[in-house]
DNA sequence: GGGAAAGGGGATATTATTGTCTTGTAAGAA
DNA sequence: TTCTTACAAGACAATAATATCCCCTTTCCC
């Protein structure tokens, strides 16, 4: 529901980017380790990323992964549009070419409400705080662990 | 974006359906008629809402559908969960199965508040709104092309 | 009972999405 | 220069979503 498997890996995965706040290149496989996102295919989806103006890549040695632009002026609606195109939200969703806001389809105005509420979100929602809420939930959940006496997980 | 065709072609339908207000069973060709909705795709979105209790079949000779319920106690949510499952909602983005609200994962709360605007959305509205709202959209429009004086399209 | 009219549901085809692998290409270090 | 290391990009495989088709069962009317 709502994003394609696609979109999520690219918000997850631009999350841990951000996460990170590296000014050096971070590579594929140092993101990706740790969490469950598929490699080869987030490969894919960063390289979409790049042709978006996301993300910056840089080859060979040293190279890697950076946010082409600060988390906080990176939208929740550049990151969708760039990974499935920009007219994904004002395309009818009949498919009809000539559907716009001057000759809607049936169905324009019934998607209208919900699609604006969505848009929304996504275009005053920022990378920069996609991150800081998956920080600050990782901080709370740690010192509940702590709390509980099982913190005795450290990060080697 | 956001829905599956399936799950638009529900709601299409059954706004369809809604719009007659007829009494007496619907039968599949007649509500496709003069539509683009495809008709043996519809069969099976429809199967989905009669097992889902959204609607009602009637076979055999002045068989058809109808609404299970009264067209302003369908919430757009119900229709959502008879074709995509209940879950669909709730369910983890990651797909992890130990996610929940008690133990969450990573992203469980990123998309906590954009789901929940879409919820909210989907169990305010129902499909007597929809209906009427594309009703109204239909009046409107076939009063401004007689007012430019191409209105001497009748209903036959 | 027999025939026509409706949806039910299985089988299958088609297409889009997701996932994997292999080779190419650029950049840096020895 | 040459080797290693990184992403780029194309080919391919697996799966899921979408779309059709055909025959079955139920119901009504004669």
């Amino acid at each position: 529901m709502i994003f394609s498997s696609s979109t999520e890996y690219a918000i997850r995965g631009l999350s841990e980017l951000a996460g990170r706040g590296s000014e050096v290149p971070v590579m594929l496989d140092d993101l990706v380790s740790g969490t469950d996102l598929p490699r080869d295919f987030l490969a894919k989806v960063f390289q979409k990323l790049v042709h978006g103006g996301v993300l910056r890549s840089a080859k060979g040695r040293g190279g890697g992964f950076t946010l082409a632009r600060p988390a906080h002026e990176i939208t929740l609606i550049s990151i969708v549009e760039a990974i499935d195109g920009p007219q994904i939200f004002d395309r009818c969703v009949v498919g009809l070419e000539k559907c716009s806001d001057h000759m809607p389809c049936p169905q324009h105005d019934l998607y209208k409400p919900i699609r604006q509420r969505l848009k929304d979100y996504m275009v005053t929602t920022s990378l920069a705080d996609l991150a800081a809420s998956l920080k600050a939930k990782q901080v709370w959940r740690q010192t509940r662990l702590v709390e509980q006496g099982m913190g005795d997980h450290k990060q080697s």
